[in-house]
DNA sequence: TTAGATACGGAACGTTGTTCCGTTTTGCAA
DNA sequence: TTGCAAAACGGAACAACGTTCCGTATCTAA
């Protein structure tokens, strides 16, 4: 069943199911895509089908879980990034991250555009749970001078977003590395100095 | 079987089953989406599901006949249109009538992103297609002094296809309206009038 | 009309998501 | 520690799907 409060279940047996499970299908998931079968999952986590159910009525509620755990991980890695190096490389390395996040998805991309009302409030929960991540490095470079200090974090997220496109071996086209690069280059700039 | 001339199976029953499969395809696709089961569609044919299976392979075929068929319909309605209507006329009904093909088209752009390389020809196909149908009718309406002449077709068709998201009754949703009016003021404009 | 090729129908197979229920595990109280 | 009710587990079973197979029906050419 899933628990409102944020300690998961309450039996300790419950909660090593949920860790497994969520472990399991993360790895099948980059390994097969989201189309993998359940079964395969249930067996990775040593696990039977009736306990991924328990969890996770619908097998849409586990993609769900995988991704919204790959966008926490995403978040919380910001405060650490900000903590151990210097703005400019704080933002630099968030950033790379990001980008091998969304690359990374493209299962997942295919699954939001399916049309399942399940996947729906997904691309929000990633911008307000990324944006405020990236607007504090954001900021902070802002101030120690790296970047310019007019720049949404969610323009550049969604930016991003549309122009990584991964090639069939999970790394990035050439062509999303150069658009990805002439943007980042506009991260560096002077507000408006080619259209003011 | 798949025939390589133009003229379909050579026995009179296979051409009934094959067209008969196409408009079932058509009709059932429209309501149920492109996920719906072969079998709802050989039961609409009145035909058994090995007669789908002869005539197309895999269900994938399937969907990409009815797609090109569809296509292809909207390419022959463009001479139509320019001899029965004054050019300008004929170019406003033919945009309308690629607008209600892109927003009732969401179930097949969402197999298009499936990553399944059966539907990857299916963006040129449309291009290769739909290009020359449409370069006819801005032609014919520029020289009549209806719209400006530095338009490109294929822009002018990749611009649509993004712009008209249906929304859940099928019709478009009001920004896409707002948008695609925007789109075709600039239609009528001289060319760059604001960037130029 | 007949014979051979072609196409047909639908039962059957393998794989999937999901449900069900007898069995096991767990936490708490006696 | 032991007993017990609640909770969770495992996996067989079900339904629906894509696809295959083959005995039967239909067509075309002679």
């Amino acid at each position: 069943m899933v628990e409102s409060n944020g300690d998961g279940p309450a039996r300790a047996d419950a909660r090593r199911s949920l860790a497994a499970l969520l472990q399991a299908a993360k790895e099948v998931f980059s390994v097969s895509g989201v189309d993998a079968p359940v079964r395969m999952i249930a067996e990775k986590a040593g696990v039977g089908v009736g306990t991924v159910y328990r969890h996770f009525p619908q097998r849409s509620d586990l993609i769900v879980a995988v991704f919204r755990n790959e966008v926490d991980a995403c978040a919380n890695a910001a405060p650490v990034l900000a903590a151990q190096c210097p703005p400019g490389e704080a933002l630099d390395r968030w950033l790379q991250r990001f980008i091998a996040f969304v690359a990374t998805k493209r299962g997942f991309a295919a699954a939001l555009h399916s049309g399942d009302p399940a996947y729906e409030p997904l691309p929000n929960y990633l911008l307000d749970r990324l944006a405020p991540a990236l607007g504090g490095l954001l900021s902070a470079a802002a101030a120690a001078g790296k970047v310019r200090a007019d720049v949404e974090p969610v323009d550049l997220l969604l930016a991003i977003a549309r122009l990584a496109a991964p090639d069939d071996t999970g790394g990035l086209t050439a062509q999303s590395r150069r658009m990805l690069a002439l943007l980042f280059d506009g991260l560096r700039l002077p507000p408006g100095a080619m259209w003011g």
